[in-house]
DNA sequence: CCCAACGATCGACGGCTGTCAATGGTGACG
DNA sequence: CGTCACCATTGACAGCCGTCGATCGTTGGG
């Protein structure tokens, strides 16, 4: 079954050290997660949401794509850590994780 | 024709406003280039190079990869902006660009 | 002039992935 | 209890992608 990564950064700076075969595979997992044109328009749609919260049928319409197609980005999401998922009664709602965005931007270029 | 995107950032902070659907496939163009344990080690291992520069019979060995594939790995990125090319006799020199991988992480969380 | 090394390109192949229609499970409500 | 809305899962399919072997252009050296 597919495991949740942590929302802690995952490897040293990329400018740092050399990445080890294994340190690649599991950031370029979450990278992976990000790198879609759906998954990255529902990542900000979730990050700008007023109340923070989002169901699953308020994305449908403003992505342009069926249902199953967006259960399917969201479940992606949830398990590369970038978005919650909670459920309450008939609805569920998911929900940004901005410190999984700055875990990866962290690894890419670490404060100056 | 393959054009080379510019190193400028290319859109809005994610947790700013919801991206368009064009913004997001051209953000997730430059992701994916990223987003491949191979490409990650090779933006790892440029920017660690001690000279900064590196060619790429250096590269297949450490990889573990073919030659024909490095090749390809390579083309992704420069064309992504992430690495320059640089050609000198015989060998062909390519380096890191830190500040395309800023822009990026820029994007995802823009720093206060 | 021929040869060797470097690197890019081509062609092919297997696997992964984004998408949808159809179906199933679940809670709300009359 | 029956029905309906919401959401996840399944199955299927086309297209993309990472990889390699083979080949080709180029450059430098005997």
């Amino acid at each position: 079954m597919p495991t949740l990564l942590p929302v802690t950064a995952c490897c040293e700076p990329l400018t740092q050290a050399p990445l080890s075969a294994e340190q690649a595979a599991t950031f370029a997992t979450r990278l992976k997660a990000l790198a879609d044109p759906a998954r990255l328009r529902i990542v900000s749609l979730l990050a700008a949401a007023a109340e923070g919260e989002v169901c699953v049928c308020d994305l449908t319409e403003p992505l342009g794509l069926s249902q199953p197609t967006v259960s399917h980005h969201l479940k992606v999401l949830h398990e590369a850590g970038l978005v919650t998922r909670q459920k309450r009664s008939t609805w569920v709602y998911y929900a940004a994780v901005p410190a999984a965005l700055e875990a990866i931007a962290e690894v890419l270029a670490p404060r100056g």
